[in-house]
DNA sequence: TCAAAAGTGTTCTATCTACACCCATGT
DNA sequence: ACATGGGTGTAGATAGAACACTTTTGA
């Protein structure tokens, strides 16, 4: 939906936009990535990045295209959100909308002239282009849910990781305080993570023992 | 997916297709709505019904207008599923999946030269054109998981039903039996349901109440 | 009176919640 | 020595699982 001129429409077919709702812990929070639009339509307002799919490779793959140029980091967990149509309502088209969960320390953002890239707290959105808030809503919700099954929250963190680390991220995602020694029980007894053996020394308080996820594919519990 | 007939694609433009997993419970079993293709491509197999999108309403009106087509009934419960791109690996498109349920009391068939519809048992399914054995298997898994936190099994049911058709309705789906007064307890716990004050007297034994769903809207647990 | 499905409660187990103190380190 | 965050266990409450008998009706 980046590219706003128009060619020509043939018969019962639709431009089709690939798009992505990319998430990460930054300051405690949760942020979204998103661009502001220097070019009609929606001009001025900032929206998710995306961009026209040209049926050359699967949708997935052309997501993950875009989530590399935006980020610039390669393996990062990607899901298919939701698809919606009429996104620009002035021309038929359907946006398949992706969800991305990356680490801020390997991400590199890129500006252009045309639109530049910051992130967002997902708390405090201004209105977005393209009805994207509901979109991003929606990615929201399903990271919360997805917290409580699956081991996705590896996505937004390094290799090594403290437990304490591990409840920042989801304390931000859920947005709610969470009780530290029950987390760290229910943690350890879902067997997705297991101590590295490692610590790591940071000020003048009690090294704590590293994690890691056991496995960096998503599994469900 | 339907109409094979290539036309035309312009630059940058992609067919789009909805096509509907339609469910029921049918003898007991959950079933889910085929179509057989008498024409080219994947002539000979099984399908999910669907047809090219026109981009003159919604994704999701496109979708309703396909169900009201197959099954002749109205307001029926539908949920969009995933997209998936390259379905016929011969030309640029996106195919968006949609899932629905029906009370088979209220479906009637079409049948036309060129398709024959017929319910099929999502157990024993045959392979299907399209790769859509995986989207219906999802769909299945859907299913399954929100008969836990909504009271979707509304849209399988008549408005009002005895508590053992209710909880046939949850066997048949989640394809294992369950405790009959657990559950009658946990569904009237949920209040999603509530006794008419009707009963249903039905051969040689004790009348059942009869309950209705509070709300035939989706809610959430 | 009998067969057949409807209706109903309790016990046990597992899970979740709430909560306070000692430990290891740097300054 | 002290300030700082890391690490640990238990008791109470809640939710889920297992399980058997009585009731109402039609034949």
């Amino acid at each position: 939906m980046r590219a706003p001129d128009r060619p020509p429409i043939g018969e019962g077919v639709s431009l089709v936009a690939a798009i992505v709702v990319i998430f990460a812990i930054i300051d405690g929070a949760l942020q979204v990535l998103l661009v502001h639009r220097s070019a009609a339509p929606e001009r001025g307002r900032w929206a998710l990045p995306g961009g026209r799919w040209d049926g050359t490779a699967t949708l997935e793959q052309a997501a993950t295209a875009k989530l590399v140029e935006e980020t610039g980091a390669h393996d990062l967990y990607l899901e298919q959100l939701f698809t919606v149509s009429h996104l620009d309502a002035t021309q038929p088209g359907v946006a398949v909308a992706y969800f991305a969960l990356v680490e801020p320390a390997r991400v590199c953002l890129r500006s252009s002239d045309e639109w530049v890239p910051a992130w967002h707290r997902v708390d405090a959105l201004p209105e977005l282009a393209f009805r994207n808030n509901a979109l991003i809503a929606q990615a929201v919700a399903r990271v919360r849910a997805k917290l409580d099954y699956t081991n996705i929250a590896y996505g937004l963190l390094p290799d090594a990781f403290t437990l304490r680390e591990l409840q920042a991220t989801y304390e931000a995602v859920l947005g709610t305080p969470l009780d530290r020694r029950n987390f760290r029980k229910r943690m350890l007894a879902t067997g997705l993570i297991a101590a590295t053996g490692e610590q790591r020394r940071d000020g003048a308080h009690r090294p704590a023992l590293l994690y890691a996820f056991t496995t960096r594919e998503p599994v469900f519990l």
